[in-house]
DNA sequence: ATCAAAATATTGACAGAGTCTAAAAAAATA
DNA sequence: TATTTTTTTAGACTCTGTCAATATTTTGAT
C-alpha cells in the first residue's frame, strides 16, 4: 500500500496519527500480535492506548487493507499482504510464521468437496510444523501439544519478527 | 470407539466417570466448546468441575481419542472424529461447523507450495461462510465481521448442536 | 476385601486477550 | 472558525483457559 491516507479517505475514514502508525507497524513487522504492534508503535509516536490499536487493527481489516489471522493458542498476528489467497506455515516451538503459496492454485481453496448448503468465502489454511531452527531441538513428538504455548523455559526465539 | 474403558487402559489411564462422561458428551454432541460438554455431562452424572472437563479433553487429545479445532474468534471445539483428516465448514452468523471431506484426497495437504525449510505435520484448514440458515438473514457481507462472535440481538441458534 | 501408592478431581485464585462504556480529544464538514 | 461526527483514552469487565494445593478416587498387590 502506497499512500495509506488515501485508502483511509477512500473508505471515509478519517486520518489520525494512531491508524498511520498502525498501518507502519504492520508493515514494518507482518505477522505481529496486537500487543507487539502497540510497542512498535509506541517506539514510533510515544504513546498509543491499547484500545486504539485494537481499534484501528479491527478497521483496518473491515475494510481490508489488513489480515487478521488467529493461530490456535496464539493471540491473533496481523500482516499487510493481502488479497493474494495465500496461506501461512507456523513453527510449533517458537511459533514462527511464514507466508506461503497457495498450493493448489489461485482460489480453489474455495470448493470444498461437499458445501453442505454454505456460501463459503474463504479456505483458511495453516500448515503446523517445525522450522529448521527449531528441528534440532526438538526433534520428537507426542500426538500434540498445544502449539504456540511456548513454556517459559525453553523458547528459542518468540515473535522474532518484532 | 466401541469401548471407552479399553482405550484408556491401553493408554495406562485410569478409568474415571468424569472421562467416560466426558467421551459420552463430545460423542453426542460434535463440535462443542469445553464449556458446553461440561453443561451436558452435569446433565448426565449430575456434576464435574471445569478443570476435570479441561483435563480429560486435554489427555484424551493427546492420547488421539478426540481432536481440538480452535477457530479464529471461537473457543476450541472438540470432536470424536479423529483420524481420517477431515476438515471443517464454519458458518460466520451462527457458528454451526459441519465436516467435510479432504478436497484434495487422502493426506496431500500436508505438502505446501514451498516448505520453507519446515517439518509439517498438520494442515488444519477451514472453511468460512454462511450456512443456508443464515443465508436469508445477512445476503450481503462485508469484507470481514469478527466471526463467531455473534452479539447478543442477532444470533438465531448458538451452538446449535447441544 | 484391604491397603499403600499413584493418579485424578475439586476448589479457588490467577492470567492473557479482547471487549464495553463514558468522557475527552481530534478530524471532518459547513 | 463553529459544529458535528468520529476516534481516542482510561479503566472496568468478560471470557477461556491455566496453576497450585488439597481431597478423593483408581489401581495393583497383598
Amino acid at each position: 500500500m502506497r499512500d495509506p491516507s488515501a485508502f483511509l479517505r477512500k473508505h471515509g475514514l478519517p486520518i489520525t496519527a494512531q491508524r498511520l502508525a498502525v498501518l507502519r507497524a504492520v508493515s514494518a513487522h507482518p505477522h505481529s500480535t496486537a500487543d507487539a504492534l502497540a510497542e512498535a508503535v509506541r517506539a514510533e509516536i510515544g504513546s498509543i492506548s491499547r484500545q486504539a490499536v485494537y481499534n484501528a487493527l479491527g478497521t483496518l481489516v473491515e475494510k481490508g487493507l489488513l489480515r487478521r489471522i488467529q493461530p490456535a493458542g496464539s493471540p491473533a498476528l496481523y500482516e499487510d499482504r493481502v488479497g493474494d489467497n495465500h496461506h501461512h506455515l507456523i513453527c510449533r516451538t517458537c511459533g514462527k510464521t511464514v507466508d506461503v503459496a497457495c498450493a493448489v492454485g489461485d482460489r480453489p481453496c474455495l470448493k470444498a468437496a461437499d458445501n453442505a448448503g454454505f456460501k463459503i468465502d474463504e479456505a483458511e489454511v495453516i500448515y503446523w510444523g517445525t522450522c529448521p531452527e527449531c528441528l534440532p531441538l526438538a526433534p520428537a513428538r507426542s500426538e500434540e501439544q498445544s502449539p504456540l504455548k511456548i513454556s517459559e523455559s525453553d523458547k528459542p526465539t518468540q515473535n522474532p519478527s518484532i
